[in-house]
RNA sequence: GCGCCCGUAGCUCAGUGGAUAGAGCGUCAGGUUGCGGACCUGAAGGCCGUGAGUUCGAGUCUCGCCGGGCGCGCCA
């Protein structure tokens, strides 16, 4: 085979391995078809779409597809024999295209087509990832989206809870999955200073500085204490003047709760580029205009003096209040207001992240925003399940009113950014969890997210050491024979490596970041096994030193990468 | 009662309809004259809650049942 013409690498289009491979089948598909090694498809069979996949087995390959298996019915042909007619296709295509991605294809019952990676091909992911190693991991989203992702959003009358943690978590690490997988995301948080919450606030935190007691379904805990201490004496005098005391010392005590959780999240390293007040949609006429949308549509009415939405007409167990008897609009009004405006500034798609509490007014939200033009499937709601906090064998509860809450800060301080982030990063959104302080505490140390942060510094040892010793990594592994034993460490721990665009692919695609800390840990785990089977360092033979440098270098760029994706520190030591 | 979510190893949890169901922790037995032992090797441990169905193929899809959680306001 002709060595193959290696693009500038910073030029490689950010193109999956296996996306290669998958349009490399799909092409043999249309060839076998098309040469008449293939039948026509049955009437009213539909055709599957070409999957490509891990095979879990390595002696199956490096990727594998079933599709000869789903082409058995709409062909009317056993699967071997499809198989046989695709690899031969695929055989005479890379023949003919020196640069193929394949470089064997075999057929195995009851009719998978396995086929392995050529070492071109991955020793050329490798040298893009040397020489491009910030943006290694990004790909290009095959429709790039303006995401807007809505998260968190409590209520700023007190200091964020560790029930708020996972919702925090698990919207930050979404956002940095889907920008890293071409989306621009804008990361939003919502909040009320607007309603009888605030007011509530305010006559807490009034009773407290005035020596009263707090009313009975006031705030209580040791920040109501502290906003009393700092209430300024303009706000109090203004409360004085003020027909509703309450009020302005809410609203003066709300901004002050709302910087106190901004701080809180940039701790996590959280950050949000628009935070948006509840008020503001009226201020501005939003929720006035999407009603009356709503209205000359058809999908209002009135009864008993409340305004309603005809949620029933799109499935909804009954209809749901907009505007109450008394002239206030319901949180559902805000709701329909803010969809319109989210739209307003040219977002296509938006995700809100709620509580698994809040499920039953997700239908009311996509029944009004499809009542208004807007495509359902792009308001998503994601529910988050609830976490239950037990600390030795005791469920803690999160009332604020009550202030018995732990705080985020006070978690953070107990386990770590890192090992929280890895936490609900490592679990589904949707499932409940058991999350004992105690345990927590006692476990971090064993936590999975060191083990990978431990394969990272190793490298960076190793790099050390090598610098040290006055050797230098290969500029390029293309040609260099690196891979040329299959069962070498080297070719175990290039395949592992060159998989991270693929992981962040799927990532993106289900929302979900669990494929990326169990990617992390298993590509730690493959380098922690080269480790013990490959020598780096060794002056007596600096070419294969050169040669193993530029391979474990890849591989802390991938872990980097990957730890990078769920806003978790690589350290160069530990 | 209705709706949504969940049920996988002792524990905490992964598992885009594919080949022998995995990881971490815990338990047990081992490993270092050399690049970091926060490491490595091996073992034990599973009727994937349960019963049917769809499929060439089901932990995964459909339906019933059992068990747990959360909702079912002119609250937010």
């Amino acid at each position: 085979m002709a060595e193959p013409d290696t693009p500038a690498p910073e030029t490689l289009p950010d193109v999956p391995l296996r996306t290669e491979v998958r349009l490399a089948i799909e092409r043999a598909w249309e060839a076998a078809q098309a040469g008449g090694a293939l039948p026509a498809a049955a009437p009213g069979t539909e055709l599957p779409v070409v999957e490509v996949e891990r095979p879990g087995d390595p002696a199956h390959g490096d990727l594998a597809t079933s599709l000869a298996l789903k082409l058995a019915r709409p062909y009317r042909q056993p699967p071997l024999r499809i198989a046989e007619a695709i690899a031969a296709a695929l055989r005479e295509q890379a023949a003919g295209a020196p640069a193929s991605p394949i470089a064997a294809v075999d057929v195995a019952a009851p009719g998978f087509l396995n086929l392995r990676l050529s070492d071109a091909a991955l020793e050329q992911a490798l040298d893009r990832i040397l020489a491009a190693p910030a943006s290694w991991g990004r790909v290009r989203a095959g429709t790039p989206r303006q995401v807007n992702v809505e998260f968190v959003s409590a209520n700023p009358t007190g200091p964020l809870h560790i029930g708020n943690a996972r919702g925090a978590f698990v919207g930050d690490l979404l956002c940095r999955v889907l920008e890293a997988a071409g989306h621009d995301v804008t990361r939003e948080y919502y909040f009320n200073d607007f309603g009888a919450q605030v007011r509530n606030l305010g006559a807490s935190v009034l009773a407290i500085r005035q020596g009263e007691p707090v009313p009975g379904d006031g705030y209580r805990g040791d920040y109501v204490r502290e906003l009393a201490d700092q209430l300024p004496a303009e706000v109090l005098e203004e409360a004085g003047r003020a027909e509703d005391r309450a009020w302005p010392v809410g609203l003066w005590a709300s901004e002050r709760v709302r910087a106190g959780i901004e701080a809180s999240l940039a701790r996590l390293g959280v950050r949000f580029d628009v935070w948006k007040s509840e008020g503001s949609l009226y201020a501005e006429g939003w929720v006035e205009r999407a009603v009356e949308r709503l209205r000359a549509s058809g999908h209002l009415y009135s009864q008993d003096g409340a305004l309603w939405f005809r949620s029933t007409d799109f499935g909804d167990d009954k209809d749901r209040v907009v505007r109450k008897s008394n002239g206030d609009f319901t949180y559902f009004g805000s709701d329909i207001g803010y969809v319109t405006e989210k739209f307003s500034r040219g977002f296509d798609h938006l995700i809100y992240i709620w509580g698994a509490d809040h499920h039953g007014t997700v239908a009311r939200l996509q029944n009004a925003a499809e009542a208004m033009g807007y495509p359902r499937a792009d308001v998503e709601v994601l529910l988050i399940a609830w976490v239950r906090f037990v600390r030795d064998g005791r469920e803690i509860s999160m009332s604020k009113r009550a202030g018995e809450f732990i705080t985020l800060d006070e978690l953070l301080s107990e386990i770590g950014v890192d090992a929280a982030r890895w936490f609900f990063g490592s679990r589904g959104h949707s499932s409940g969890i058991d999350f004992d302080i105690e345990l927590a505490k006692r476990q971090s140390n064993e936590n999975p997210v060191y083990y990978v942060q431990y394969a990272h510094a190793r490298i960076a040892s190793i790099l050390r050491k090598a610098a040290d010793a006055g050797l230098a990594r290969a500029d390029r592994l293309a040609g260099s024979g690196l891979l040329a034993d299959a069962s070498s460490p080297e070719a175990v721990l290039a395949r592992e490596t060159v998989r991270l665009p693929e992981v962040v692919e799927d990532a993106a695609a289900a929302e979900e970041t669990q494929s990326i800390t169990a990617y992390a840990t298993q590509l730690a785990t493959t380098f922690h096994a080269f480790y013990r089977d490959a020598r780096v360092v060794d002056p007596a033979d600096a070419g294969r030193s050169a040669r193993r440098l530029a391979l474990v270098e890849a591989a802390r760029i991938t872990l980097a990468n990957a730890l990078g994706l769920l806003g978790i520190s690589a350290p160069e030591s530990m």
